[in-house]
RNA sequence: GUGAUUGUAGCUCAGUCGGUUAGAGUAGUGGAUUGUGGUUCCAUUGGUCGUGGGUUCGAAUCCCAUCAGUCACCCCA
């Protein structure tokens, strides 16, 4: 068979059965953890409008969206400016009004404030869906991948943040996966732009130390540098660069340098509070401060967390943090919300790479009925409808093909019951019941296979 | 946006120094076994060697271009 050149488009996926049994279960897990906690489903479009997108994830943000070409003749209008002919950044605008979806807590403010007046806050919710992302695709990085956020919109208090590690340490407690919640707090990191008098700098100064993991202090120093810092600036920086200790001596040094800073200072106390709130929980996960965690989205104002994988090498597989004003750019002031997101197809890489993914994700038929034609497939559809009355999925192959050809269906399919019904059986009022793990086989009457001899799913 | 790397059967991959008709495993199909799968044995289908050009008597192999995938940087789930 030739064949077609078909193809996908790049950093998307096919998903088969086997990987959305084996997603399903992640999904699930969180999902469960999700209404554990209290939190409700709710979904969006998968396209908003550029107005509510753009400029909500900065510059690098804008040009990761996905934007829809306007439908019928979109170069309506474009004549008139004769400008943007040159500038993509100024026909976009003029052919495009939508894009697709580059996450959920965006789309989540927009639905708080449109639905502000049917919501009971503090509102909890929670979103399962796909977001996109016009990235180069890698290892862990796909243009289309899922996000499963919980957010609480309307509460100023740190339990939430607390609940939210909550969700974190159960769902991968589950999940058996080793982590490490990395936790930090904008107000901090404006501390300490603060301290060294650069507070309009703080993007570039946290996005380096950020990177102090991975390129070592003295990349992270020329870097920052390079983004116009001087000498005795980052000279001044290297005491907290290097802060060591746990993480109550860590807080406590910093106390220190922060005397001046009332938001850092502010940032300590958050904290506090949040580790002091923790030791009343049953949390096991691995918590630490991480002065270098410094979240890329720039509508964090508070508490920022992000959560790896201690086995594998991947990016983080669960992130979030606090947002004072969210919805403040739609138009509903001093609502403060606190999030986080799992990347499930992050999850399920790690999951692949540990072997770690239960046996049991298939979800398949128990019961196949051998059809031999006509006669004997009438014999069998009404048992057939009473194991499926009694819950237990069951099929009838479709075909009178060879015996041989319907064993190997089974097989492949992983049903582990056969019912083979043929002329003696029929003479009998009786089926012949085949188990295909041990390859025994009886043959009993009617009522038995319907009693207990197939079960539901173990 | 920057850099590296790989494209050979549905899938995983061999293919020597450029040499005749491009191979294996696996999957598929048929049979050994016409009422029995998973194990075994036999047979068999399946290829524009990513695409286009060039060098050469001769190219899967060398060169150029192009497309696609993968990985890393930027950034991020």
């Amino acid at each position: 068979m030739a064949s077609p050149k078909v193809s996908i488009p790049k950093g998307t996926r096919d998903f088969t059965p086997v990987e959305m049994n084996r997603r399903n279960y992640i999904f699930d897990t969180i999902k469960s953890v999700f209404q554990l906690y209290g939190y409700s489903p709710i979904e969006t479009p998968s396209m908003e409008n550029l107005s509510t997108l753009m400029g909500k994830y900065g510059e690098e943000g804008d040009k990761l969206l996905f934007k829809i070409l306007n439908s019928g003749n979109f170069l309506e209008g474009v004549d008139n400016h004769t400008e943007a002919k040159s500038d993509y950044k100024k026909m976009t605008p003029l052919i495009s009004e939508k894009g697709l979806r580059y996450d959920l807590t965006v789309p989540f403010a927009r639905f708080v404030v449109m639905h502000q007046n049917e919501l009971t806050f503090p509102f909890k919710r929670y979103q399962m869906q796909p977001v996109w992302r016009a990235d180069r695709p890698q290892k862990g990085r796909y243009r289309e991948f899922y996000q499963c956020d919980a957010d609480v919109i309307g509460s100023n208090s740190l339990l939430n943040e607390t609940e939210l590690m909550g969700i974190i340490d159960r769902v991968f407690d589950m999940l058996n996966i080793k982590t490490t919640i990395k936790l930090n707090n904008r107000k901090i990191l404006t501390g300490i732009a603060e301290y060294i008098g650069e507070a309009d700098k703080i993007v570039d100064i946290t996005v380096a130390i950020d990177k102090l993991d991975k390129i070592g202090l003295d990349k992270v120093n020329e870097e920052l540098i390079a983004k116009g810092l001087s000498q005795e600036t980052v000279a001044k920086l290297q005491p907290i660069i290097n802060l060591s200790g746990d993480t109550q001596s860590k807080l406590c040094q910093l106390e220190k340098i922060f005397t001046s800073s009332e938001t850092g200072q502010k940032g300590i106390a958050e904290m506090r509070e949040i580790l002091d709130l923790l030791g009343y929980t049953e949390i096991k996960a691995v918590v630490e401060f991480d002065i270098t965690l410094a979240r890329g989205l720039n509508y964090y104002t508070g508490s920022i967390l992000e959560v790896k994988a201690d086995e594998v090498a991947m990016g983080s597989i669960c992130g979030g943090g606090r947002y004072d004003n969210l919805t403040g750019i739609f138009g509903l002031p001093d609502m403060s919300g606190v999030g986080i997101s799992f990347g499930a197809d992050r999850i399920y890489d790690v999951l692949q790479e540990l072997n770690r993914f239960p046996e049991n994700t298939q979800t398949s038929t128990q019961v196949l009925f051998v059809n031999f034609g006509e006669k004997e497939m009438k014999y069998c559809l009404p048992l057939l409808a009473k194991l499926r009355k009694k819950g237990i999925s069951a099929e009838m192959y479709p075909d009178p093909e060879k015996i041989k050809k319907q064993m190997s269906y089974a097989n492949a399919n992983n049903i582990p019951w056969v019912v083979v019904v043929g002329e003696t059986e029929m003479l009998e009022n009786k089926l012949t019941l085949k188990n295909m793990q041990g390859g025994t086989q009886e043959k009993i009457s009617l009522q038995e296979l319907t009693k207990s001899k197939v079960k539901t799913k173990k």
